[in-house]
DNA sequence: CATCAATATTGATGAATGTCGATAGGGCTT
DNA sequence: AAGCCCTATCGACATTCATCAATATTGATG
């Protein structure tokens, strides 16, 4: 779970997407990004969908076209997250309800709460 | 270079070795780990050397006994990560010496300073 | 309804990667 | 020196994954 969070940022184009949508500030069509990033169009789309499903960035569908945006909550994560990993923080510290993925949700399973068992790790 | 960084932890069992040895707040032998991660030993190394080539663990030669330890610093490293990816912040902003990579080190290419580059991006 | 534009999906392919067994190298101990 | 521990490296294998070309889908417009 965790390493799929961080895989998701594991990847060149990903990173790419993730930084022109952070710097446009606005919602982007699929278009607007495959211009931005040089690999082609399905890629992009590929990548998108990854990147929705860990939550990094949200979709918004209008017309004929489909907006992303980043998740900036998301940015909130990353000191929990490192903290987590390196094992000096409660787990299930307080983050903003939008980034919340499924698994942070469930309920403490005993322990000091900073131990990550092999199934939490997994992707 | 920050896709490279990112995916090193995008592995449930580096994860979990990080996760070990934070814990411990001591050095581990490779034994020790082996013990803590369910893979095999030779696994263990590999991800030890990945680990310890992108920084996040620092390595001591003891006699027999390897001692791997967590580089502490690279926590602080999250938030500056996180933030540089998503654009809003200076780039090379001063972290521990300890925790730069080479990259980090490089001076500034031009730009307003949060524009990655697809050559930054790879790893 | 036909067409066009934007995006997602499918199938295929080559590259990268995690894992293991076997082996090699270095340093103790007897 | 011989043997034993500890760790790294090598070779092989299976799996995952990023990418592309081709196609399907969806919505707007004539």
């Amino acid at each position: 779970m965790w390493a799929r969070w961080f895989r998701c940022l594991g990847d060149a184009s990903r990173v790419l997407i993730l930084n022109r949508l952070a710097l446009a500030r606005r919602p982007m069509s699929v278009g607007e990004i495959v211009d931005a990033v040089d690999v082609g169009q399905p890629t992009v789309s590929h990548h998108l969908k990854i990147l929705a499903e860990v939550g990094f960035v949200l979709v918004e569908r209008r017309a004929n076209v489909r907006l992303y945006r980043v998740n900036d909550h998301c940015l909130e994560m990353f000191p929990s997250a490192a903290e987590l990993v390196m094992g000096q923080l409660q787990r299930y510290a307080p983050v903003p309800t939008e980034c919340r993925a499924p698994w942070q949700q469930a309920a403490p399973t005993g322990g000091d709460g900073s131990v990550i068992t092999q199934g939490e790790a997994i992707g």
